[in-house]
DNA sequence: ATGGCGCGCGCAGCGCGA
């Protein structure tokens, strides 16, 4: 089972990317963040024409979370239970026995902002929901726009991003907190390149000069864990036409039930 | 020297992302 995270930055402008995508890596559940859509706009046709199902939760403008997957999606959540937020950036299915939770975490701007303070706090309440997942689901993958980079290996240049937003402490401590739920950073199961990230800026050339984060991340339970054999970042479509600022996140588990 | 690029909205230039 192959489960992918990818940060597409307009769904109406990335699709035939996506399509492109979708048809080369043949994942079996693609997780997307920043669909930028109301779910009236959401190209589900031409989803279905590629065989892929869709669930999505979205708004106008800004966020909005979709899945894309070979076989239904059974047991659909939008957001956070008990938590009251308009911004749709979670989303959460089964698929097979495998639970899926896509998420897109709140960037924060800057450390003295309240969109810090909201993503501190935004993270406390997913720590919560987590925590109750993993007791419910044996099976969990729980992947998408972490907007944290965990270490400094995880930064093109650790030094001037220490402190700031996406690497501040208070940051880390809540990314080791749900890691110590009891799930592991699939991608760092295996042997990576140094350098390894998944958004660089769209500014000062920073792909070209590899001047990237590792921010979008696939984690499992430790019971997945076991079971995946590969996690690694795709830069392929980075390269391309108008390309979203990430990179796809892909992990494959050897999981039996969901491949036809 | 806080811009730089790309997106949405909407028709000028701003808010936002990371």
């Amino acid at each position: 089972m192959k489960i992918a995270s990818w940060n597409v930055n307009s769904l109406r402008v990335r699709l035939p990317q996506v399509l492109d995508w979708l048809a080369t890596a043949r994942p079996d559940v693609l997780a997307m963040q920043e669909t930028k859509l109301v779910d009236e706009d959401f190209p589900e046709v031409d989803f279905e024409a590629a065989g892929y199902k869709a669930v999505y939760a979205g708004q106008k403008t800004y966020n909005g979370v979709a899945f894309a997957s070979r076989l239904p999606a059974r047991d659909v959540t939008i957001g956070i239970p008990d938590f009251d937020d308009p911004q749709r950036r979670v989303l959460a299915a089964t698929y097979g026995d495998v639970r899926v939770i896509n998420l897109y975490v709140p960037n924060g701007q800057s450390v003295d902002s309240d969109k810090y303070r909201y993503k501190l706090d935004w993270l406390d309440r997913l720590t919560g929901y987590l925590q109750h997942a993993l007791e419910h689901y044996p099976h969990l993958v729980v992947l998408g726009d972490f907007n944290i980079a965990p270490e400094d290996r995880d930064v093109h240049d650790p030094d001037a991003w220490r402190g700031q937003v996406l690497f501040s402490e208070p940051e880390h401590a809540a990314f080791r907190r749900l890691l110590a739920l009891g799930m592991c950073d699939t991608f760092r199961q295996f042997d990576q390149a140094e350098k390894s990230y998944s958004w660089w800026d769209y500014r000062m050339n920073a792909f070209r000069r590899n001047m990237g984060l590792r921010i979008d991340h696939v984690l499992a339970s430790h019971a997945l864990c076991k079971s995946c054999v590969a996690s690694a970042i795709d830069t392929e479509p980075r390269r391309s036409e108008r390309p979203s600022d990430h990179a796809p996140v892909v992990a494959e588990f050897n999981v039996r039930g969901v491949r036809d």
